[in-house]
DNA sequence: GGTCAACATTTTGTATACCATACACCTGAT
DNA sequence: ATCAGGTGTATGGTATACAAAATGTTGACC
């Protein structure tokens, strides 16, 4: 056994675009974007210098996430994160209303009486006690409730389309699980929807599943008019700098 | 009035990159991808020498077009219009009719009778005669009619995120529109979805899109069995290289 | 002391040079 | 003649050099 055998490479088609592009997205996801005080601007030769590579995969992969939306880069003057203003978030809970509940008509459809049962225990988790106030853990579970259906619908463009609008949708989700009666409320929903699906009634679940995430938007449509519009945004991001 | 009045500026923000995106974006659009002897390979450094550029901005570009969906970029390989096989188009199908389907609840909701009556309009033109077989026009007009829908949703977001999937959609339905009783059903059902928003009943305005749509869908299950699958696509496309 | 302007610095946009790989073609051996 | 192996070439990936623009700073003048 020679030596060589073990530098199997390291894989057949790797790039540092496409390694940049997931470690930002990565990192981007896992920091609070809506948290105040929050850097916002992205380097370029910063992140070169960091990740050890020259800035031209980084340019590349940062074009890719402003593509997704995940950054915007305002030419001559810098990449930045994007947060949402309080109406794009709102298009946002409407597009994933729209593809959820198609979501669950392909459920019904296809989806195993196994697999609906793993959905039920997802959500019997927490039923018992939804007063609980272990919003963190509850909204992680909450979160992949919704994952969970987008990916047994079987369509993948339906589970990919979504994830474009996970990164905000989660942090939107986890900041409204704590006020007024949405645990609870939520808990009740879910259950609705587990019901609906098994009772393989098309109709039924995706109106279930429509209504749940409609009651989000209007609470957000209701409650949050604190949040910035595009020119503040545009401005303080500038000045954060 | 001194000359410098008319020196504004070309325009503030404009990078290569961007112009770039946008024209090679509208190159794809406007060629057939579907037709058998397409060329599918983009040449870097033929782009550049034609647009009179570096290959950096165009690599950027690509990287954009890539992330969009309308390019596949092969590490080592190349960059080729990626071709949808026919389950990548169903999926398409099935996620357009989630975000038209929900476009005509809003457009219940938010749309003036005057909207509606343009909407109208467009049908009309040609419900008089759907057996003409003036194949080409009608089928820009019945994509425009759910362009229409879309924008008139107000939903911002639920239009660019359907415009991801314009281009092939439309490819889809200008092959389809020819094909069995499609362009009769098709000005049927039509008649249907305005009759639906002019109720103002969402429910039932979402339901003959998504019929609408879904019949276009099983349309493509049941008679497109001839489209190529991933393997031999990739095949084909290395060997028009 | 404040304001504005010129200069320096920082940072992005673009071009180009270089490197690595995939594939084709050629050569030689069986 | 055919096939294996090697070598050359074309092409994409990455790094770096350079240009242009925006911002920060300093200093002079009012």
């Amino acid at each position: 056994m020679s030596i060589s055998d073990n530098l199997r490479p390291i894989s057949v088609s790797f790039t540092l675009k496409d390694h940049t592009f997931q470690v930002l997205r990565e990192a981007i996801l896992n920091m609070d974007i809506y948290a105040p005080g929050a850097n916002l601007k992205l380097d370029e030769r910063q992140l070169a210098e960091r990740m050890a590579i020259s800035r031209t995969p980084i340019r590349e992969a940062l074009a890719r996430l402003a593509q997704e939306g995940l950054v915007e880069i305002i030419p001559r003057r810098g990449v930045f994160v994007t947060r949402k203003t309080r109406e794009e978030i709102l298009e946002m809970v409407v597009v994933w209303a729209a593809l959820e509940s198609m979501a669950a008509r392909l459920v019904v459809r296809n989806a195993t009486d196994e697999e609906l049962a793993t959905l039920r225990n997802f959500a019997l988790r927490h039923s018992s006690d939804p007063e609980r106030a272990e919003f963190k853990e509850y909204s992680d579970d909450n979160i992949r409730f919704h994952q969970a259906i987008l990916e047994m619908s079987g369509c993948e463009l339906l589970r990919t389309t979504a994830d474009g609008l996970f990164l905000h949708i989660q942090a939107v989700r986890r900041r409204a699980m704590g006020e007024s009666d949405r645990a609870r409320r939520s808990v009740a929903d879910h259950m609705e929807i587990i019901e609906a699906l098994e009772s393989r009634d098309a109709d039924l679940a995706s109106r279930s599943v429509r209504k749940h995430t409609m009651r989000l938007h209007d609470h957000i449509h209701k409650t949050w008019s604190g949040l910035k519009h595009a020119e503040e945004q545009k401005a303080s991001a500038l000045e954060a700098k």
